[in-house]
DNA sequence: CAGGCATCTGAATCCTTGT
DNA sequence: GACAAGGATTCAGATGCCT
């Protein structure tokens, strides 16, 4: 039996050796991503961005990380109870490198949780897109274990909505992330609580014997605690563990609220830009909008949706304040050609029909 | 030379060989993920059909799967340019043995894109979490590569905001989707036009070409007709075959000119020195600027062009860089007195002025 | 005290062209 | 290919100051 409610100290790949086999119902693990960064960013006002190049998260090659993640992932494996589970949280830096380990030593993959950030920092550059996810992988100990999932509990508060794989939820920061006296971030990459919230609540049950093995300040024990679930960290930095003790042991024991549960539906987040009749197809690139339910000006539209009118080009709602002189709705304003009638249709029309279709 | 908008019969295994190489823009690849271990295990009540946990059973699977990623990976790779990019679409079960072989290939994963289903099959047994997304991996062909990004067109397409990593779009249904004269569907996992439309206009130029070895329905190729790009697909299925050559004649050919497929880019404007404001007299030697829109640093411009600030001589942006601490515009950063308002104005004004009046 | 404006920051594999 | 120089580039949310 492993005394709980404690952090270990040192490397979990020879912690867990240590501990007795099948004694854990969840593995918590946020392992270095291995992210290779090899200059500074600036922001487009100057300012430098913090970047994560902690020692702690550089090896050598592939082959070295891989050779780690086996080595952690099959630990954690032994000491795992035949019907506990594991949770991973990484982005594609790492993340497939983890994944195909994982099945290669025999769990058994239950889902793959998206985490979507609606407070991402942006790409400065514009050369990609805005990395807005990290990635979650939930497994079994083996195919056809047994394992946990409280599907009351995710359901309570909304039928369906609530048990999707895409969690949408902000970043860490504010007064949950901890800062040192001179504001510096104690961890790099400490995890929001409400992530923790719901890996805990649906895949384990109160009492339950949690364990971390890259416990950094301590977000699963704080939860853990929070819930009444038991815990166990195994941390190598003593600044960390320092942090996260104090941290875990200012806990009252009161509950994060419920709606931390709740996914929203991504239909109800949609801003559906103009650019989304073009990508299903309503309209096309090429095709020409009427300024105006009667006869008003043309425009053609451009395959990145942007107008072209007069020799100008714009987006429905610019186009439409210029011929309009003053704050427009480009959505009001323009009409096309319903290809089914051949009668003019108002744009909004369109984008109300695409809210039909993605129901 | 490769002969485009065509689609070849086969294994794209054996196909690919066949094509000279570095002579496709981009890959856009839905590749297989029918893994032998994901058949015939759950009953519909959940328990297990045949709980082999035999190690070398399910590693002969997962090596199988491999060898096969391994070998449609590398034969793309061979016939990609090398600033071509890949996209490759899969969902938990395959994508992280994609990812990771990827990788060792030494492709360079530039985005991880994951798709929000608004309306995806709900997990009606409530025994995991509803899969709501599918993952895209975008690739550069090896690290440092250069690559195809259209920053501007696809911030266009998403009303004047950064694209981001998570892309909500519907699942293919509709009279979108191919069916049967009995109604059924033609093909199990037909992709959105959307979906492709977003990744041929964000990371193609009209008229390049684009390879899809693993070609079905032939979304890749009616989306990339829309958009003017070339394309070719590789499917071994007749019946899918003949499905996406009628689907794809039945789409008009597209005869957009160039500038309305394509967004301007001002990183591929014609770069106008400093220096010109002088010779156009919209500047003069001896005149103060100022750096910052509010009071800052001034520089007294020379006669070449340079500026004269605090002892110091050099070009707009090492004056900037000097003052700001980091990469610096120039352009951005100093201000002068219009001589015709009399207000002070951004250098960078003067210069969209010259600009328009070069036209 | 409310509201407005400026500032700061977050797991980021973050430039392009000419010499 | 290395190097120097030009110059393009950001979103949401929290915090704090000022009026």
């Amino acid at each position: 039996m492993i005394s709980p409610n404690r952090i270990l100290a040192g490397d979990c790949r020879t912690i867990l050796p240590t501990l007795p086999e099948a004694s854990v119902d969840l593995v918590f693990a946020d392992p270095p991503y291995n992210l290779q960064l090899h200059q500074d960013l600036h922001r487009p006002n100057g300012t430098i961005v913090n970047a994560v190049d902690d020692a702690w998260d550089q090896f050598a090659d592939f082959a070295a990380y891989d050779k780690f993640t086996r080595e952690w992932l099959t630990a954690c494996r032994r000491v795992l109870k035949p019907d506990g589970a594991l949770w991973v949280i990484g982005t594609y830096h790492n993340i497939h490198r983890v994944g195909a380990i994982l099945q290669d030593l025999h769990f058994w993959i239950l889902n793959e949780i998206t985490w979507i950030k609606t407070n991402p920092m942006p790409n400065f550059r514009g050369v990609r897109f805005t990395n807005a996810h990290e990635t979650l992988l939930w497994a079994a100990r083996s195919r056809g274990a047994r394992y946990t999932f409280h599907h009351h509990a995710v359901k309570s508060l909304n039928e369906q909505l609530q048990m999707r794989s895409d969690w949408v939820l902000p970043v860490c920061g504010g007064k949950e992330r901890l800062r040192a006296n001179d504001g510096a971030k104690v961890h790099s990459t400490q995890k929001p609580e409400a992530l923790l919230y719901r890996v805990i609540l649906s895949t384990t049950n109160p009492g339950d014997l949690i364990l971390d093995p890259f416990f950094g300040t301590g977000t699963t024990g704080a939860v853990a605690k929070r819930l009444g679930r038991r815990w166990l960290g195994i941390e190598k930095d003593a600044a960390y563990r320092r942090a996260a003790q104090k941290r875990i042991d200012a806990i009252p024991e009161t509950r994060l609220p419920e709606e931390d549960l709740a996914t929203p539906d991504p239909r109800k987040r949609e801003r559906i830009p103009f650019g989304r009749l073009l990508e299903e197809g309503m309209l096309s690139a090429g095709d020409t909008l009427t300024f105006g339910e009667r006869d008003g000006a043309k425009a053609r539209i451009l395959a990145d949706a942007s107008l072209s009118c007069k020799g100008k080009r714009g987006s429905i709602h610019q186009i439409a304040r210029l011929l309009h002189g003053g704050p427009s709705n480009g959505w009001d304003r323009w009409f096309a050609l319903d290809r089914r009638t051949g009668e003019r249709i108002s744009i909004n029309r369109l984008r109300e029909e695409l809210r039909e279709k993605e129901k």
